[in-house]
DNA sequence: GCTATCGGGACCTTTTCGGTCCAGATAGGC
DNA sequence: GCCTATCTGGACCGAAAAGGTCCCGATAGC
């Protein structure tokens, strides 16, 4: 199966969370980490790389935590991915890094993935993280709206 | 990095070679991984998935090998992907597999995944197996045309 | 200063990947 | 009818990566 890791998986959900609050409001990792049931030293681990990747904003000390760096609606699920782990494709073909595959010089796929990478990265650029999150408002059933709305389902 | 394991990589290398031939031919297992650079025990072990899954035709005994079960263009990389990775998907969620993920109770991003794992598949069904191979007639550059080609661009 | 919090590591354990090997079944050639 | 090349199915193993834990230093409210 072509998968995410699922360290990328919690990363999304504990996303999803803080798209859930009330926009530029700050949480602790381990209140993240509670709400979401992830372990609280593997939230953790996840907020640094998203904050070193700029989509989440830290504060330390006393009263500190973590805040979405931007609306829930200008950040894109291959951005999270992308953050924790690279640069997004099916193979190293293609991603920009040369000289990956050491039979680059023979293989009959060469150059052959690139398109299909790019395929996949916009279908992720198309979905924003505010279509994660279950919406409140209206409590429950809003998954033929987002099939709609995600810009990916034809 | 979203990603393919090796193995399937190395299985549409394998199919690639085959589709470089004369339709409806047979190929040994050896002859096929020397000439994909593969090593012979891969090779075969994957040969036997593709075989499982329909995709290739397998004769034993003397003068025995593989060869495509149809016509190049009739073999979608999503296929080739799914015979040896199983379902095509980024999470658990969402691929028909109840039960998989113990948080689903509670996670946030609950059914969010099905229309993102949709809209991968769809991208890969319609990159054909035929569009993998160097296509020797026009000797390079069918990358634009495959791009046009791939349906999913917004 | 004290303490709660993030930052950047090192570290360990488990799983999976990538690869090997072998005994058996099948089928063509002699 | 035997011999041999080939696929079939499975067990098996080492290496790498994933998943998770822990620690120490830096920072900033109180």
């Amino acid at each position: 199966m072509i998968r995410m890791t699922k360290l990328t998986d919690y990363g999304i959900v504990l996303l999803t969370h803080m798209a859930m609050e009330a926009p530029g409001s700050f949480h602790t990792a381990q209140d993240l980490a509670t709400r979401s049931r992830i372990p609280v030293p593997t939230a953790s681990k996840l907020l640094k790389a998203l904050a070193r990747a700029g989509l989440v904003i830290s504060h330390r000390g006393r009263n500190g935590g973590y805040g979405l760096s931007r609306d829930a609606d200008a950040i894109s699920v291959a951005e999270i991915i992308a953050a924790i782990e690279g640069p997004i494709g099916l193979t190293e073909c293609g991603t920009g890094t040369e000289g990956a595959c050491d039979m680059e010089s023979f293989c009959a796929a060469r150059g052959r993935w690139a398109p299909i990478n790019q395929a996949i990265e916009r279908a992720l650029q198309d979905v924003p993280l505010s279509a994660m999150r279950p919406a409140q408002p209206p409590p429950q059933e809003r998954l033929v709206r987002l099939e709609a709305a995600s810009g990916v389902a034809p």
